[in-house]
DNA sequence: GTGAAATTGATTCACCATCTCAATACGCTA
DNA sequence: TAGCGTATTGAGATGGTGAATCAATTTCAC
């Protein structure tokens, strides 16, 4: 008996509800897809590249931003490029950004996202996802 | 006697610090800057075009970024174009972005800014800027 | 299996931002 | 304030991302 992931029956159960089909490329992409946080169209591009050389680029934009309507993926503009970030891993992400040498610190803070909470609910709004870039000096570049 | 904004001051602070050139372009770029809380470049070269119908959309991208660099402004990309904020309208540093009709709400939240103080301190960074943006649906987005 | 309808992928297109480079403006020095 | 070295400008070219086009192909309900 084959088991699917969640995410798998989540995308079936959308193309299902409005007539759209399940294709080789789909499944492909989806697969690359569960295994990253967030990935590039570009990205998806070159990782597909080994395993199935000929899908092109423009099937992958569409096949993202599918996922982001059905609920999988959502898009996130980060420099002048777009990522669409995995919804399934919830553990966000912020930064800690050196401006002098480009060092990048991840952290999580569970008190800031509560106040963030707090915030958009006081002004009526429904947080799907953020994102917070401190920017500064790291200890090394301070002297 | 003629009293100059803060900012002004800051730009001519980096101007010489830099070895750069208080131009007629950036001038005019910067009093306009100064009324907005944020703008993009194709805002201002409408503006613009006004006044001094002659400076090139290149001009207002490359005095944007520096206005950046001297600390005055801040890039942030939404959607397809890259706002610059105003910097100097303290209080109004962050936003909350509704993912459907793309408005915005600024909000200032003293908790969370002592927060992150905290995070970098802990990583040993020492903060100058930072950007906070939440996504989601606004109340009348919802439903 | 058959056929209507959705999907694909090579290519073109649209848009934003940056780069190029000859002409010009700034500002330091005398 | 004139002269000069250097930064800046602006029109256009260039690059890069993502979306649109459309004939050929694939899916799936029957």
């Amino acid at each position: 008996m084959h088991k699917d992931h969640k995410e798998t029956l989540l995308l079936r159960d959308h193309l299902a509800k409005h007539q759209l089909k399940l294709t080789r490329q789909r499944e492909h992409i989806l697969s690359v897809f569960l295994k990253m946080e967030h990935i590039t169209a570009e990205q998806m591009y070159r990782m597909l590249a080994k395993k199935d050389p000929h899908i092109g680029l423009a099937t992958i934009y569409r096949t993202l931003n599918l996922f982001c309507e059905a609920g999988l993926a959502q898009a996130r503009h980060f420099g002048t490029q777009t990522q669409y970030d995995n919804i399934s891993h919830k553990g966000h992400h912020d930064h800690l950004i050196c401006t002098d040498c480009g060092k990048i610190v991840e952290f999580e803070n569970c008190d800031i996202e509560r106040l963030q909470e707090e915030v958009a609910r006081h002004n009526g709004f429904t947080i799907k996802t953020h994102k917070l870039e401190l920017y500064g000096l790291c200890a090394a570049c301070r002297h």
